[in-house]
DNA sequence: GGGAATATTCCC
DNA sequence: GGGAATATTCCC
């Protein structure tokens, strides 16, 4: 039994906020969170008790796979009555999907409800804490926001009563880039002190291989 | 009863995303969503019901106020474990306050917990869509931006002969923005460039070493 | 799959 | 009270 996560999907305490970071630029892959998202614990904890150990037909509702690099839900109509409930507060298998590709797992299989991340594997719920939610890294700005560099020509036809207009248009445009300036400082920070490890990293390997060389003098 | 909304705390499909606006920039007041946030709803139905109409003891537990300009949860402790997971996917007294506060709600006593909203009326029900969550509309930047985005706030005085100075005043600033934004960016592709070469440098020492180990062995 | 809105939680 | 992270929902 593990009624220790919703009992009556209530008095439950451990949703939302993580202490994870702060509010610290929270660069890619250096700074660790100290405990893996609340998520990634209740999925775990759910495949090492068998989502509910059977469905009362004797057929198991979710696992991990043969060799433990992933999970299948065999059943994803009990899963969702039985399973999700008790540990999150809904029963909608969209809800858990939509939360492992958040968390990057991948579909490997067509034929069954198979998903799999490097880092949640059986056994390693250490590992966890590896795993993040999905940011806009690479391309950091949205959509809408990519527009407004390329098109201020504000094709201005009616010019009386485009003052305001243009003027609001102004302003957020303005109010866009000053966004865009903070996310690219914070990026500039990040770059700065991913390039201080790699140096101190660099520095250790050759350190350690003089001492290596001179040891064997 | 009302075991329309949750049954079970589950079944319900209510809760998220609200056809409203799209991705459209969302101009402040301008764009009004086609129907009232789903929390509104919820607590409006909840005060017509009275919450559970009495919490057995034949006290209410929440209500509409005398006049109906605003309502009075009555007895917290049975507000949450009664009324609120019949409605919501919690019974946390601090989570519903949360949302009030979101939509802009203002408890008026001290003494009772009794909020009000000036478009949250008993009978105005259609009244509802009008009360929009509170964005970060005013001063949109983190306390730590500020600085650069008052400096040029222009204590407007005599409006008429100010529109045309501050229009020019943000198309200035807008034109810094981007020339600082190029500079950024160019920054940034330094940075890479010099990653990629940190790495491939460590790469190669690493690389190095491993030969000198293997060869003296 | 993933963007984006709302909901819930945690923290100041 | 409100900022910000995570969760849940809706929609493309």
């Amino acid at each position: 039994m593990a009624e220790n996560y919703n009992s009556n999907v209530l008095d439950l305490n451990l949703g939302g906020g993580n202490n994870n970071g702060g509010s610290q630029g929270q660069v890619g892959q250096s700074l660790r969170p100290r405990c893996p998202a609340p998520f990634l614990l209740k999925t775990y904890d759910l495949l090492e008790e068998g989502g509910v150990a059977d469905g009362g037909g004797g057929g198991k509702i979710v696992s991990w796979n043969g060799d433990g690099s992933g999970f299948v839900v065999w059943s994803p109509a009990e899963f969702c009555e039985l399973t999700l409930p008790r540990y999150f507060k809904h029963n909608n298998f969209s809800s858990f999907i939509r939360q492992l590709n958040t968390y990057g797992f991948k579909k490997i299989s067509s034929k069954r409800w198979e998903f799999k991340h490097e880092k949640f594997q059986r056994g390693c719920r250490d590992m966890l804490v590896e795993i993040t939610r999905k940011k806009c890294e690479p391309s950091v700005f949205p959509s809408y926001l990519k527009s407004s560099s390329e098109e201020n020509a504000t094709t201005s036809n009616s010019m009386e009563e485009n003052n305001n207009n243009s003027h609001q248009l102004l302003m957020e445009e303005n109010m866009n880039l000053k966004k865009e300036r903070l996310e690219l400082q914070m990026q500039i920070a990040e770059f700065k002190s991913l390039e201080m490890k790699l140096l101190e990293c660099l520095s250790q390997v050759m350190d350690n291989h003089q001492n290596k060389s001179r040891r064997q003098c």
